[in-house]
DNA sequence: GCGCCAATGTTGACAACGTCAACAAATAAG
DNA sequence: CTTATTTGTTGACGTTGTCAACATTGGCGC
């Protein structure tokens, strides 16, 4: 925790995801160097080796970032609806979005096939299996209470996870942009869009 | 049009074309270099530059017969239904994700986010767009004949596409593996998510 | 049929990249 | 204090995308 610079970091792993998250976010993933991101933390370019066995190691770690934030704003926005089931499902829809919104690169990261599971790390499936599950229970409460029609809670689950990963995708791959421009016509669009989900596409 | 080898190849365009994206088929975008697909093709290293502008412009172009195959199913499943813009939008739907599923490299090369448009060319946006275009007719047929409810028929279609997309994009990069193994099983899937849409994940 | 020009393909070079091996410094253990 | 382990550096290698210079060819006007 020393000030000073000295040979040794002190806390590298932390510098190197932070620096490469910023640069990531600033310039996509395709454009971001292991080499790059070690200059930035201001080390030589093999010093991540160190903490990450691969370029795709860190940014599987980088992409772990992304993945606790989605999974954090994912939960604060079922909270904010306790006991209400179909608020929560569209809360939580939208933090992923806005998320997606907010942060376009890293979303691609995340979500864009660049990364490959060296099988040994799947954190990230589990986290993404995690979130999955929350939504899963979300749909299920909302049976019970008598708000979401009977069925395969996972097939309703899934059904709602595909449509806002979809959207999510459009949204911050900017194919909306010239539907919706900004930030809030699009969370706004996005809203409508559950709703639609919620309502179904047929006349009833 | 000579078979025997020459010093001008004679159709390298489409030859790159090819071989490029047989590659990416088999390794992923990430794992195809330049230099490989030209010397699948049977050329020099940078014979591809008389061709294309860039690498990107090259994986643009791999991504362009990709469009081109995807609008030409989805097409064929809208005729399919002459007359039943319900069955017209499902098996548009499941046409896409059916090509995602059995090409999911040229599928993550499409919709990754690795391409990077150079404004010159946007060819691409204009082909997505030209897909959505159809949609939104199914759905605005659909509204005519009553089968679908009233309401922003862009914003209808753009459920729907999120719907396609997300759904596409889950069963692509193996998310929806340990859920549905085998293709069919996927397909099936993918029927009843989208009847899922149809009827709304709400009580009525 | 002849000569030239533009189109097309090749060779060689360069800097940047991911990665590895060998070495150096600093911390931790005894 | 000594020493072993961790952590960071230096230098090298093969590969990659790209550029400049050169070679070959087909098609054009004559």
């Amino acid at each position: 925790m020393s000030k000073e610079s000295s040979y040794h970091h002190g806390n590298l792993r932390e510098a190197l995801l932070e620096a490469g998250t910023k640069l990531v976010e600033e310039k996509g993933v395709a454009d971001v160097s292991l080499r790059a991101v070690a200059k930035a933390a201001g080390v030589s370019h093999t010093a991540p080796y160190r903490h990450f066995s691969d370029k795709n190691a860190m940014l599987r770690g980088i992409a772990a970032t992304g993945f606790r934030l989605l999974a954090q704003r994912i939960e604060e926005a079922v909270e904010l609806h306790p006991g209400n089931p179909e608020l929560q499902l569209s809360a939580a829809g939208v933090a992923y979005v806005e998320l997606a919104i907010e942060h376009p690169r890293l979303h691609n990261l995340m979500f864009g096939g660049v990364l490959q599971d060296d099988a040994v790390d799947d954190s990230l499936e589990e986290r993404s299996d995690q979130a999955f599950k929350g939504l899963v229970g979300i749909i299920a409460l909302g049976q019970q209470a008598g708000v979401f029609r009977r069925g395969d809670t996972d097939e309703l689950a899934l059904t709602a996870w595909s449509l806002v990963h979809g959207f999510a995708m459009l949204a911050s791959t900017g194919t909306l942009d010239h539907r919706a421009g900004g930030q809030e016509a699009k969370l706004a669009l996005a809203h409508r869009v559950a709703n639609h989900l919620l309502s179904g596409l047929a006349k009833r």
